[in-house]
DNA sequence: GAAAGTCTAATTTTT
DNA sequence: TTAGACTTTC
């Protein structure tokens, strides 16, 4: 009755579905448009992969997050019970880290800690010394441009005059602050996401170990291929002989160009991969035609010729409708009220999708539908590892880990009360030194940290010994540092942090040792919001576009379509950056199946409330932020228009007697002086 | 001199 | 919500 199952499926596929899913070719891009079924088909090729014999441990499926892994492994088990449980899917990142870490005698790096964006500044900042700064860049600017480097696979040098043009910097000034960040970060064992990837790709340019590699799998299948950058493309590369790939992707959505993804690499797949074969798919089966006429126009107005229009197999619906607000509190609070008005009419709450560009604007959101009752989870903001509380207490358990990880050193003792980041070094000197000198971890740290409060040297002895079960690891932190957070944290929503402590704890139960635990989670992380109890019943999800690739609901809000933000103020001047932001929005506006709901902000003029340079520039930008809006020239027949604006008092004409100086009388009046 | 406390400005996108 | 600059307290 499995292979019913899996015959089922096939049935319901479209001629075109069937043949991508029945391929015989050893590797194969599906390429196609929004809804047109390549997740579907993904999980369709690997049923009948699975049917056909192929053991489940022997695919393996790449998708871009944590969350789209699960549906995969979901949709694929559907119906079946057992095998297909076992078909691994996974990020990149998670799969490098996977193979990695099982065979620590081919790859090295064994002990070597993953740290994340956050611990890289700290790494930076402690490099920079003093000032902080290098030619006027922070700690985050230098890595960015470093990371840009490592994911396109340019130089350094290449890097800057990329990301930083008309910066005058002195890239050999960069150059030896990077270098001495590489080699701090060598010191203390740590491995960035980027290092991640590259130790993987390095060990693979060995014909030997890519034979080995690719022999552990029948079929690779890449979901959202058009956002695979340079890094990942030299992982695929030498597995290509040794494996088949199944990639799918859509060059329209492609939305990482800032993480190194280039939009047209998908077009040479074919040339990239030997004797690929490129299948298409061109039926839309997710929104109403209406829905995609908007969306196909915003493609056609891009320079970029797309050679796309999405047409729906469901045919006609409701034309997608344009709210114009005064303020983005009073869009949010316009959602809010849609929410509940659906609500009434006893729609779930999981017919709606929320989206929003950045996390910043998510709060406004949120805040509203908090203050509404309204269930959601929250797509972006907040990641569980990357919360101050969180980061705090699992700095406990990093430092039993990794004895070398100074990052966690420095924030657990600085912790303490009475102890700031001079007395934090030096302690972090004495372990060192006690350490060299052949002392056990325990008796360095007794000797270490003498000087302080006994509770922290006997707490960190007792997280040792849970070293090897999590939870308890992590439950036992939390107790040690219970006080001194509570004080810190006192006028910072301290209860709902705590509950935060408790979801790690949960986490942490399903994993080995405490570098396994952390190296999950910060590569393929959580987002706080995902942990609350309503995300286990019906709610209303709430999510940047880039976190929303491959979702779908019924109704659809695209929140903040205003001018200055498609495209961003940021992204202007450079064309490449525009027709990204381009297809950001084009994402959002093809997550609807029967509404889709744009709303937007129509400032008037700039506030006078800045000053200085800032103000100048956002003044000079106007103009352009304006002009580049992307929906200046939205044909009106492709949406319903509906202003939420009060008419505006509008600016009165000089009265002619302002046409000259000294026309009104300045005069004070002098009463009886006169 | 070091730590703690306070105030302010600013916030694209993520593994 | 947090980074950082700046000020007060120990
Ligand atoms: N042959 C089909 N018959 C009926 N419905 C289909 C068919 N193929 C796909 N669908 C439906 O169309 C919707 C979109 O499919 P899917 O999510 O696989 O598209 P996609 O190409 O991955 O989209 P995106 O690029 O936006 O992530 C889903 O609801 C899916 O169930």
């Amino acid at each position: 009755m499995a292979e019913a199952g899996i015959d089922g499926v096939v049935e319901s596929l479209n001629e075109a579905q069937r043949e991508a899913v029945l391929t015989g070719a050893s590797h194969n891009l599906v390429l196609a448009g929004a809804g047109t079924g390549k997740t579907t088909t993904i999980v369709a090729r690997i049923r009948h992969l699975l049917k056909q014999g192929v053991p489940p441990e022997r695919i393996l499926a790449i998708t871009f997050t944590r969350r789209a892994a699960a549906e995969i492994r979901s949709r694929v088990a559907g119906d079946l019970a057992g095998a297909s449980s076992q078909v691994a899917a996974m990020t990149f990142h998670g799969w490098a880290m996977r193979e990695v870490r099982g065979a620590p005698d081919v790859f090295g790096y064994d002990g070597w800690s993953v740290i994340d964006q956050d611990d890289q500044q700290q790494v930076m900042r402690g490099v920079l010394g003093r000032g902080k700064r290098v030619e006027g860049l922070k700690a985050t600017q230098i890595l960015d441009v470093l990371s840009f480097a490592h994911n396109t696979r340019r130089t350094l040098a290449q890097a800057i005059r990329v990301k930083l043009p008309e910066m005058s910097v002195d890239p050999k000034a960069i150059g030896e602050a990077v270098r001495a960040f590489e080699l701090r970060k060598a010191e203390r064992r740590y491995l960035t996401y980027d290092d991640i990837l590259k130790v993987f790709a390095a060990r693979l340019a060995d014909p030997e170990v890519a034979a080995w590699v690719g022999s552990h799998y029948e079929e690779i299948l890449v979901d959202e291929m058009q956002d695979t950058n340079p890094l990942q493309w030299q992982i695929i590369d030498p597995l290509v002989p040794h494996t088949r790939f199944y990639c799918v992707g859509d060059d329209a959505q492609s939305i990482y160009g800032f993480r190194g993804a280039d939009f047209a690499s998908i077009h040479s797949f074919a040339e990239r991969v030997p004797g690929a074969r490129v299948l298409k798919l061109e039926d839309n089966y997710r929104s109403t035609q209406e829905i995609l006429d908007l969306s196909n126009w915003l493609l056609e107005e891009s320079p970029l010729g797309y050679d796309k229009k999405l047409r729906a197999v469901r045919g006609k619906g409701a034309k997608p409708e344009l709210h114009s607000f005064e303020t983005p509190a009073d869009e949010a609070g316009f959602i809010a009220a849609e929410l509940l008005r659906a609500r009434a009419d006893e729609l779930p709450w999981a017919t709606h999708l929320v989206l929003v560009r950045s996390n910043y604007s998510g709060r406004a959101i949120e805040a509203r539908l908090v203050e509404n009752d309204i269930p959601y989870v929250f797509f972006g903001g907040v990641k569980l590892l990357e919360s101050a509380h969180v980061r705090d207490v699992l700095s406990a358990l990093r430092v039993i880990a990794n004895p070398d990880d100074e990052v966690a050193w420095m924030r657990l003792l600085t912790l303490v009360p009475r102890v700031g980041d001079v007395t934090a070094a030096r302690a972090f000197d004495a372990f060192l030194a006690a350490r060299d000198g052949g002392a056990s971890a325990s008796s360095a740290r007794a000797e270490a940290l003498k000087g302080m409060p006994a509770w922290l040297a006997a707490g960190l002895d007792a997280i040792e010994d849970a070293a090897q079960r999590v939870d308890d690891a992590v439950g036992r932190a939390a107790a040690m540092l219970q006080p001194t957070l509570a004080h810190k944290y006192r006028n910072e929503n301290w209860e709902a942090r705590a509950r935060d402590l408790v979801h790690v704890e949960r986490l942490a139960a399903t994993r080995a040792n405490i570098l396994e635990f952390l190296e999950e989670y910060i590569l393929s992380p959580i987002f706080t919001s995902e942990m609350e109890p309503e995300s286990q019943q019906d709610h209303v999800i709430v999510s940047t576009v880039h976190s929303a690739k491959g979702l779908e609901r019924d109704w659809a809000f695209a929140a903040g379509v205003s001018p200055g933000s498609f495209p961003s103020a940021r992204a202007l001047g450079d064309t490449d950056d525009i027709e990204e932001e381009r297809r950001v929005l084009y994402v959002a506006l093809t997550r609807a199946r029967d509404r889709l709901v744009v709303t937007r902000t129509m400032t008037h003029t700039p506030v006078g409330a800045w000053v200085g340079s800032i103000s100048q520039q956002v003044s000079a930008a106007q103009g352009f932020v304006e002009e580049a809006y992307f929906l200046n020239a939205l044909p009106e027949r492709l949406v319903e228009e509906i202003p939420h604006t009060l008419p505006r008092p509008s600016r009165p004409a000089p009265p002619p007697e302002l046409s000259g100086p000294g026309e009104i009388d300045l005069g004070v009046d002098l009463g009886d002086l006169e």
